[in-house]
DNA sequence: GTCTATAGAGTGATAGAC
DNA sequence: GTCTATCACTCTATAGAC
């Protein structure tokens, strides 16, 4: 029961059109990680995507609009990795799991650079990502205080652990050690140090 | 044995050029803190001086040099208010010397905002800061560093406290603590969760 | 869906008068 | 030391042909 030739052939300009799109959302990410948003033109993605500045503005009508797809295929890719297969982490898990997401970025420079840069530049009310990267920061910090206050209902992690400092402290290691990281990358292991700071936070507030 | 009026005079016009120079320097300071150093043009800075472009450029002859001119007076005066009046702060009392920057860091949004933004534009190995913040953070561990193996010497420290780890973290606390506090300034307190942290570290290693 | 061509504004930097 | 005027370039976005 194979569909008719026609709309096959009908699909097959489809799919090179979303294929074109794919690509341009990858040169995207790579270039704005290389440069930063402000410091990457729409022209430089066209070109790398093989595209011309007008055919990729066919797909993405600003600027702007190419960026958002770029942070939520990133955010849709950490999601899935966080969320894991059996459901979202909790307790100590969800510790595990962020320190399985920042050994996964320690082979990504790019990605991480796009991140720091981004999350920087986005600081400014009037960034075009500004209202993403909140929404980024505040989800980020809701996922990791329930995962947390889910950890002391089980017994496993203090009642009296403060869950907000922890929280905060947490994703600033995170952000911190990107930052380091991209500077000294051969004398700095992410992986290696946010071990150590779980280790403590195990230390103070395991049950 | 006072100097010559026309002395005085030329005097009073060299004085004249500092002025600006200054006002500049705080100018560009403000203005790529707002928006970046991409973000922010030449034109803008001049205007917000009451110079024309090519008055300042007078004093500076090229956007990067004004950049240079603008972190080398950060540093000095946070180098200044770090040292002390008597002399570097060695173990402990070093992490209240930044528990004090911190703190003076929180009244000061605009500064935190152009170290936040630069620090990460600078990771791109093309930025003309480059090298400034690599060499800032690599002199920011040395200084933290030192300071614990004082610390350590003195019996204040733990002798198997790991020096570099704890160096590292600090600083990616700061860091992060900054970013997010851009975000939030109403919910994130920069202040109190440093010294949540700092707390932490001593529990862990004061002897 | 992709192209060429171009509008229209903004960029950093320079030349030369005062 | 500061100005006006201008250069050469880059930027985002649009119009319209194919």
């Amino acid at each position: 029961m194979s569909v008719p030739p026609r709309y096959r052939a009908k699909s097959r300009v489809d799919v090179s059109g979303e294929e074109s799109r794919a690509k341009a959302v990858a040169v995207a990410t790579e270039l704005f990680a290389l440069t930063g948003f402000k410091g990457t033109s729409v022209a430089a993605v066209a070109a790398k995507t093989g595209l011309s500045q007008s055919g990729l503005l066919h797909h993405f009508p600003s600027k702007a609009v190419l960026l958002t797809a770029v942070l939520e295929e990133r955010d849709r890719q950490d999601g899935e990795f966080l969320a894991g297969s059996a459901g979202p982490p909790l307790g100590w898990a969800a510790f595990d799991a962020l320190a399985a997401l920042v050994a996964r970025n320690s082979a990504r420079p790019h990605l991480v650079g796009l991140f720091v840069r981004l999350a920087a530049e986005a600081t400014e009310p009037a960034h075009p990502a500004h209202a993403w990267v909140r929404e980024h920061y505040s989800g980020l910090q809701r996922w990791l205080a329930a995962a947390v206050r889910s950890g002391q209902e089980d017994g496993e992690i203090a009642a009296d652990a403060p869950v907000g400092s922890i929280v905060r402290t947490t994703i600033a290691v995170i952000d911190g050690l990107q930052q380091q990281w991209l500077l000294q990358p051969d004398e700095v292991s992410m992986t290696a140090e946010f071990e150590a700071f779980t280790g403590t936070l195990r230390a103070r507030w395991a049950r």
